[in-house]
RNA sequence: GUCCCCUUCGUCUAGCCGGCCCAGGACAACGGCCUUUCACGCCGUCGACAGGGGUUCAAAUCCCCUAGGGGACGCCA
């Protein structure tokens, strides 16, 4: 049997990092079984469903590489199907319309809250064998006793009591499906074979999976994966600050980084934490994935994303890294980039930090920026002689890296002085800041007539 | 209110068809090593079975209760 997942979202926002984990674990078991994934849009909902909201869902996926078999399907452009497996329904006696108004049914409910019975329709229409009319829904004809258990690969087995599912609307007044209709339709019509979804859905699924039975069609494999919560443990919202994939994007992860990060956040493999795409894929067979909810812990999601940035190959990481560069320095050239990216490779979590490491190295003649204070803080009277000599020193050298590195020490030596000694100024002379890569190779990357340039420029008396 | 789910270090988790666990790994924190600074890396420290009852020679692991958290109960998805 070919396994086919799907992931259905509903565009009334961007894809956050919620839904990127389910549709990750989706795609994750279609991979490793060589089977299909799926995207449908789930648009029933007209009022909040938006255009730029799928566009950035795709935009998204695409962006974490998640490649689908087919184009996406949607809601909206299949509303025969549901009517006609509806009608279907109604003819073998599974479903009835009802004529009841939504006041009617809301008192119902009102009443069984009111005497603390579980708030559901009273089934008034069940046996009225009533036709379609206008303001009319179709009810589904739910079992009175017995009980419906789901077999969950996450949670296990979930029973629930006959009583507690009560006569759902499958079809609405206006002429649409409801919710639990068109996902029953389209999973059956499409094929799915496993549905893996947040568990704010298992209390649909008992309903769905009556509509399954009732359509005689054979169940799903279901999986419900816990929620994902704030640093806080509350519920992810806006105030956790960045959430949507795409912000992540703009804060410069890569997509393999949080991939990996989100699907370790309700899943695991031993004690193993950094991961390839193409060992998830491997790894991932759909089992062992958490019941309980996961909190999101931005400095691990940092720490993945480093160890990832560190096993990229140089040359795309720089290239990575190049949108993210300030405008003055967009047009550097890709060898320069690949240089400086070099040296910070292992220093920068994210590629923001790393566009903006690597600025000292490739400010253009004149424009390097200090640090503030640190000139005072390294520049002593000696510092400056010792700097002074190392410039003349320099200046009789090729400067690559080696020829830098043996000047430099040549002369650290020769005077019987410590590196401190000269370090931190120089450091200060070359880059402006405190911190960051070995020096030798610094000069390495910015060529001898910049090297000196900017020790001029730093010994330069002040204007 | 009713039903359902969840509960191991601050966080992510391993373990959960009982003994190998006075609970393992990772992030963070702290200390050290390495070092030309900052990182990387390496070594180490701190730190948890929600609580209470059972069952058993033996329980994080099985059962029951309590507490806390979450979800659902729509002509939303």
């Amino acid at each position: 049997m070919t396994v086919v997942t799907r992931f259905a979202p509903s565009p009334t926002g961007h894809l956050h990092i919620g839904g990127a984990r389910t549709a990750i674990f989706c795609w994750l078991l279609s991979r490793h079984f060589k089977g299909k994934f799926l995207l449908r849009i789930e648009d029933t909902d007209r009022e909040r469903s938006k255009e730029e909201y799928t566009a950035s869902i795709l935009a998204s996926m695409r962006w974490l590489g998640l490649d689908t078999d087919g184009p996406p399907v949607y809601q909206s452009e299949r509303m025969h199907l549901y009517r006609a497996a509806v009608d279907k329904l109604v003819a073998s006696g599974h479903a009835y319309w009802c004529s009841c108004t939504a006041e009617e049914v809301e008192a119902m409910r009102e009443k069984a809250r009111a005497t603390g019975a579980k708030p559901k329709y009273d089934g008034s229409c069940r046996e009225k064998h009533l036709g379609e009319a206008p303001g009319s829904v179709v009810r589904l004809k739910a079992p009175l006793s017995g009980s419906v258990t789901l077999r969950d690969v996450v949670k296990g087995d979930i029973t629930v009591d006959a009583e507690e599912l009560d006569d759902m609307v499958l079809w609405r007044s206006d002429g649409t499906p409801t919710y639990n209709m068109a996902v029953v339709v389209d999973d059956m019509d499409m094929g799915i074979t496993h549905v893996i979804r947040g568990d704010d859905h298992v209390s649909n699924t008992h309903k769905q999976i009556l509509l399954f039975q009732a359509l005689g069609h054979p169940l799903p494999v279901f999986g419900h994966v816990p929620m994902i919560l704030g640093p806080d443990r509350q519920k992810l919202s806006k105030r956790h600050g960045a959430k949507a994939t795409v912000e992540y994007e703009r804060d410069g992860l890569l997509p393999s980084a949080l991939i990996n990060y989100l699907v370790r956040l309700g899943w695991s493999h031993g004690d193993q934490e950094l991961f390839t795409v193409p060992e998830l894929i491997a790894a991932f067979d759909g089992s062992s994935m958490t019941r309980a909810a996961a909190s999101f812990d931005p400095e691990k999601l940092l720490w993945v994303n480093a160890h990832h940035m560190r096993e990229t190959p140089v040359a795309e990481l720089a290239a990575l890294a190049r949108p993210f560069l300030a405008d003055d320095l967009a047009g550097v050239e890709a060898a320069r980039l690949e240089a400086a990216a070099a040296l910070y490779q292992p220093r920068a979590a994210t590629l923001v930090d790393l566009a903006r490491e690597v600025r000292p190295l490739l400010l253009p003649a004149g424009k390097l920026e200090y640090a503030p204070g640190l000139k005072e803080k390294t520049l002593t009277a000696d510092s400056r002689a010792h700097l002074a000599a190392l410039r003349e020193a320099f200046a009789a050298c090729a400067l690559t890296k080696e020829a830098a590195h043996d000047c430099l020490h040549g002369y650290v030596e020769k005077n019987g002085l410590k590196f401190k000694a000269v370090g931190p100024a120089l450091r200060f002379a070359l880059l402006g800041v405190s911190g960051g890569p070995d020096l030798s190779e610094a000069i390495a990357v910015l060529g001898k007539e910049e090297a000196l340039a900017r020790l001029d420029r730093a010994l330069a008396p002040p204007a």
